[in-house]
DNA sequence: GTTTATGCAAAGCATTTGCATAACA
DNA sequence: TGTTATGCAAATGCTTTGCATAAAC
């Protein structure tokens, strides 16, 4: 599907985005964006970590989640809840449910659009709904 | 909602319960089925560990865990998949979706028949759909 | 007597924390 | 200079592993 996500192809354009979304620029958040937004739409922070560890640039783990929270805040990323035991980002900020393949891990978005759910009130009493997740798990 | 799993209240019920789905009844295991099953529905492996230890049978953690994989796979429990980093039992046999308390972190069942998703055949391709997981997070 | 289950302690892995240093405005 | 960000190394929490011992059939 479509991607809402802002495609960077340069530092100079990682940075213009940060600036917009009200974050100083820093030389290590550039180069997470840099790997974030030019990559996969699904990645684990843990192997974001490695990936930047593994580029030109060095950053400590510390910062690495920093700013991943960082960027959840500020609403250039989503935070996913995959049932996996680490933190899944997406960089997918559109509402969207998953297709998960069990067999291969593959996870795909699919767009709200594409799927119909119906909740009745009564279900919901008091409270609030703050969002709908859904996970088609599909094999074969 | 109501329960599908087997409440059991002694020890008896609880061996002839692993016997009827073909699990050997150790001590261990029915200590662990006796809090599994007369506790509330849902339960992380580590709280389970620390509740058999707590109770007047002591139980490794590799038996508490071994037992739990062993469970699933013998169709006496769920498990779950809910973002949280730890594993998740649910000895709620029935298919069913979850509402999750975003404040609280408090989850409760919801029939299946409660929320009606509709999944347009094109998605799945020539995949065929394993399940489908609906968790509606609320506030307040 | 073999198979099956359990226990123990250590390792693994992702994440979090506290605090010192460095960069930025 | 005062705020904000980064780095480091250790701690935390849950799960997993390997192997020796014990229980079950």
């Amino acid at each position: 599907m479509e991607l809402e996500s802002v495609p960077i192809s340069n530092v100079d354009e990682a940075a213009a985005l940060l600036r917009a979304h009200g974050i100083t620029p820093t030389r290590q958040r550039v180069a997470i964006s840099a790997i974030l937004f030019t990559c996969r739409q699904h990645m684990e922070a843990s192997e974001l970590f490695r990936r930047v560890q593994a580029s030109d640039t060095s950053i400590s783990r510390s910062t690495v989640y920093n700013t991943l929270e960082l960027f959840v805040e500020k609403g250039l990323l989503q935070e996913l809840n995959l049932g996996d035991r680490s933190r899944i980002y997406d960089t997918n900020l559109a509402p969207h449910h998953h297709l998960y393949h069990v067999d291969s891990g593959k996870i795909e978005d699919l767009d709200v659009s594409q799927i119909k759910v119906k909740v009745p009130d009564e279900i919901l009493g008091k409270s609030g709904l703050v969002g709908v997740d859904v996970t088609l798990r599909v094999a074969g």
